[in-house]
Formats: structure tokens, sequence, C-alpha cells
RNA sequence: GGAGGCUUCGCCUAGUCCGGUCUAUGGCGCCGCACUGCUAAUGCGGUUUGGGUUAAUCCCCAUCCCGGGUUCAAAUCCCGGAGCCUCCGCCA
């Protein structure tokens, strides 16, 4: 939800990114409407409620004579206010309808258009060259036993998969070092629920456009999340934090599940895009001044982690046009897929500034001591099954074996290689 | 899955049986003031969170886990739900 005061106070500037967003500018107008209508009708409520108090209070008072006169009185108008309240609850809902349906802000300098229009910040690492024909990450994974895809499918169905032998292991490894950075960088490590109520889910605005991505769970009430960044956010609903130290820092891992709805035909070899998979993501609530200082680290900590999986990259501007609903600005970093020849996503961070926390009512308390909405922030540390397709083909060798990059080495029990019919025991950590 | 208990303004707590005096008691903590060489102690006052209104104050409304209901009137009575705790059953 927006800040109703900014809609207010500037509507033009929530017009803009409206056109910004090729989003209904005519919402904002919609919402305005209603928000005027909402506070008339909590007036006529108030008043007649007071009135309604004093009359009841007197009932107590009147002398036996005087009573039936007063009781009438106080039915009728407890009467009116059940009116008016109904009719509150009807402008109520009307607002919030409208308020829900305007995205968030965009930030002022992210750049104009749609999906092709990202600007691409920086490219980091060579692409690579390799003097053997390329193979893709299914073609290598099976050859190395580290992925079933056809199993998958007879156990689960399409987009599912078994990570077998090092292909299991290489999951474990990513997500210790994942997680050992981030504890290092000063997040607090949390396994989260992947399975949630509808207000987590509603509240870090994955049930309005993106409903049909959504798994339900129709006789208990839950969803299955996307990201954990839903549970993340969800965990500190309603609450006030002190943020008096600076951002609250929370490295969530848990397994993500996705329809795929739409997405028929698109990736469908491999574990690029699966409906089930597990991830590192990092979440951040902070004061809404410090967000977008706060979107940049949270981008580097991204960037550090491709880097050390020796990972080429580029850091990509969405346009506003493929801004999720809560985002007021997001940046996508793309690795280098060699057998595509193509930069693609591997991770994402989103500047939600308070857009999510003002649903969820989370809040903090500024140096003036007033409760303030906080703003919250979320980006992929890492995402294991996409991760691990991109690491088997940037690091594949002629020989069907694939390099492990030294930073992962040590998850690996200091495997150099994974390499097929590989001894497993030698790709543990110590025992 | 079954049975029972609990949930009150930061924390603890009174009130719920028997509806109105609850504009919610008291303690702790916190803030301000007074007293005091300083500190401590003491005294006095303040201290839920939202919404409406306002230049601001005042004021008004809501808020006793959440949502309905009964009633002129609900922390209190009724129904539904959530969470926590205990016990039984089952389970990894």
């Amino acid at each position: 939800m927006i800040d109703l005061r900014l809609a207010r106070e500037h509507p033009d500037l929530v017009k803009a990114s409206q056109r910004a967003r090729g989003a209904d500018e005519s919402r904002v107008d919609e919402l305005l409407a209603t928000d005027a209508a909402r506070r008339e009708a909590v007036k006529r409520a108030d008043d007649l409620r007071a009135e309604q108090k004093a009359a009841s209070q007197a009932v107590k008072k009147a002398t036996p004579e005087e009573r039936p006169a007063v009781l009438d009185r106080a039915k009728a108008l407890a009467a009116q206010v059940k009116q008016a309240e109904e009719a509150l609850r009807a402008a109520d809902s009307a607002l919030r309808d409208a308020h829900l349906r305007i995205p968030n802000v965009v930030a002022g300098d992210v750049p104009p258009g749609g999906e092709d229009d990202a600007v691409t910040m920086r490219t980091v690492g060579e692409v690579p060259q390799y003097d053997f024909p390329v193979r893709d990450h299914l073609e290598i994974g099976e050859a190395l036993g580290a992925i079933d895809m056809e199993r998958g499918a007879k156990v689960a169905g399409a987009r599912f998969y078994f990570l077998t032998g090092p292909g299991a292991l290489l999951e474990f490894a990513l997500a210790q070092l994942a997680i050992s950075r981030a504890v290092a960088a000063g997040f607090t490590p949390v396994v989260a629920p992947a399975l949630v109520r509808p207000e987590a889910m509603e509240g870090t605005g994955f049930l309005g456009e993106h409903d049909e991505e959504v798994y339900r769970v129709e006789r208990d009430g839950l969803y299955l999340v996307g990201t954990s960044e839903v549970a993340l956010a969800g965990m500190r609903a309603g609450e006030v934090l002190d943020l008096s130290a600076g951002p609250l820092r929370y490295a969530g891992w848990s397994s993500c599940f996705r329809r795929e709805a739409g997405s028929y035909g698109k990736d469908t070899r491999g574990i690029i895009r699966v409906h089930w998979f597990d991830k590192v993501e990092m979440f951040s609530f902070c004061a809404p001044a410090e967000a977008a200082a706060e979107h940049l680290r949270l981008l580097a900590w991204e960037e550090e982690f491709l880097q050390a999986l020796e990972l080429p990259y580029r850091v990509v501007d969405i346009a506003a046009g493929d801004l999720g609903t809560s985002a007021a600005r997001k940046y996508d970093i793309e690795a280098w897929f060699p057998s595509q020849s193509t930069y693609r996503e591997l991770t994402s961070t989103s500047d939600c500034t308070t857009f999510q926390a003002r649903r969820l009512g989370i809040r903090y308390r500024d140096a003036d001591g007033r409760n303030q909405t906080a703003a919250t922030l979320n980006g992929t540390l890492c995402a294991v099954a996409r991760t691990i397709a991109c690491l088997l083909e940037v690091h594949q060798r002629a020989d069907g074996s694939v390099s492990v990059p030294k930073a992962l080495r040590p998850w690996l029990g200091g495997a150099e290689a994974l390499t097929p019919g590989m001894d497993l025991a030698g790709a543990v950590p110590p025992a």
C-alpha cells in the first residue's frame, strides 16, 4: 500500500509513477475519491456514536416515568449508528480496494519503459571461451549423476527434479557458503516456513496480480511461498522494531514454490525454471531514508557472492514497467549461460520502501519516539537450482568434469572438480 | 484427532461469575516537575495504539487476542476463529 498522505498531498507524483509503470493513472483519482468518502463516513458514524453513547447513559439515570421515552430515543439512535457503521464499512472497503490497486511509487531515477528497457549498469567477468563443444547444464548434470529430471517428473511431474550425488552435495555446499557469508556480513540466519497464512502472502503483495503463480493449500487455508521474502516479512508483522542500531538483516533459507503459469514452453529443459527450488534470501528492515543505500548494499553482497563462484555476470536496473507490485526499484543480476550464449537472471533485489511494511503493520520508533512505517528490502543471495545450472555450464571442462570454484571447495571436502563416477566421500566437509 | 485452561493500555496484574459507577485497578519500567550541595530516596503529574478534526491545542470515535451476535448499553453474555499452555491419542 502506498502512503495515503503522499497521494493526498502530491497526487501528481503518484500519477507520474502510474504512467511510468504503464498503469492506469485514473486509479489515483479513484483513491482520492474513496478516501474523501471514507472520511465523511467516519465523521458521520463517530458523531452518531457519541450521541448514542450519551443517550445510553441517560437511560440509566432516567426516572421510571422518563424511561420509556429515553429508551425509545436510545433505540432510534442505535439503529442510526448501525446504519452509519454499515456505510462506513462499505466506504472502508472501497478505499482499501482502491488503495490495493495502486502499486508502489517508483523511485525517481528508475529507467522508463518495459521488459526490454532494463539498463545494464555494469558487466563483470570475462565471457568464457571453450575449445570444445559446449554442453548445457542438464547434459553435464546427467553425466555427473547430479540431476535427474526424468525421475523428478515421475514422482512430482514436469519441472520437478532430483538432485543426486554431486548435485545434492552442491546444494548443501552453496547453502553453507551463502549462509556463512551472510552471517559474516552480520545477517541473522533464519530457517523459514515455506507454508504461510494468507495475511503474509497478501502483505507482501503476492496475491494481487501474481495470484496465478501461487500454490494454494485449500484444505488448510495456507499458501506455499514463492520466496522466503514472504515468511521473513511476515515474521515481524505488526511489530514496532528497534532500528536504532541500523537495519535489521535476516538471511532466510527455505524452499520456494512457483506454479509457472503462463510459462509453457519456456525453459522446459533442465532446472532453470522449476516448480520448486531452495533459496537463501536476504531481507532487511530499515528506516525509509536509508532504504536506497541499503538496496545498494544488498546488491553488493549479491555481486560478491557471484564473484566468489567465479561466474561472469551483468547488473541491470529494471525499468519502471517491469517492476513488481511492491518494488520501487529493482536490480537483477544476470549470469552468463554458455549453452544459451546469453545472460540469465540469477538474483534480484528489490527496494519495497514502505509499501509492504504499511500493509503488514511493521513500524519502528524514530529519533523523536514516534512510530513510523519501516522500509523493507529483499535480495536473492543464492537461488540454488538455477545457480547450480549456471555453475555446471560455466565451469564445465572438455572431459565432462566441472571445476569447483575455490570458495566452494571447503564445503565439498576440498574437491577441485566434480567428475563422473567420482568418490563422493571425498567431496564432503570433514565429518 | 480429543479434553481442559489461558490471552487486559511496554512488562506483571485487578476486573469477567452477577452488563451501566471501566473515562480499565495496582506494581514495575519510562518521561517531566518539585524537594535536595550532587546522587539516592521521597512527593506530584504524565505514560496503549489507531482514526477523525485542527494552524496547533482542545475535543470526538474506536481499541481489553481477532471477527460476528444479543442489548438502549459488552473487557463482562452468546457464536465462530487465532495463538499459548497442560493432558490423552497418533506420529518423524
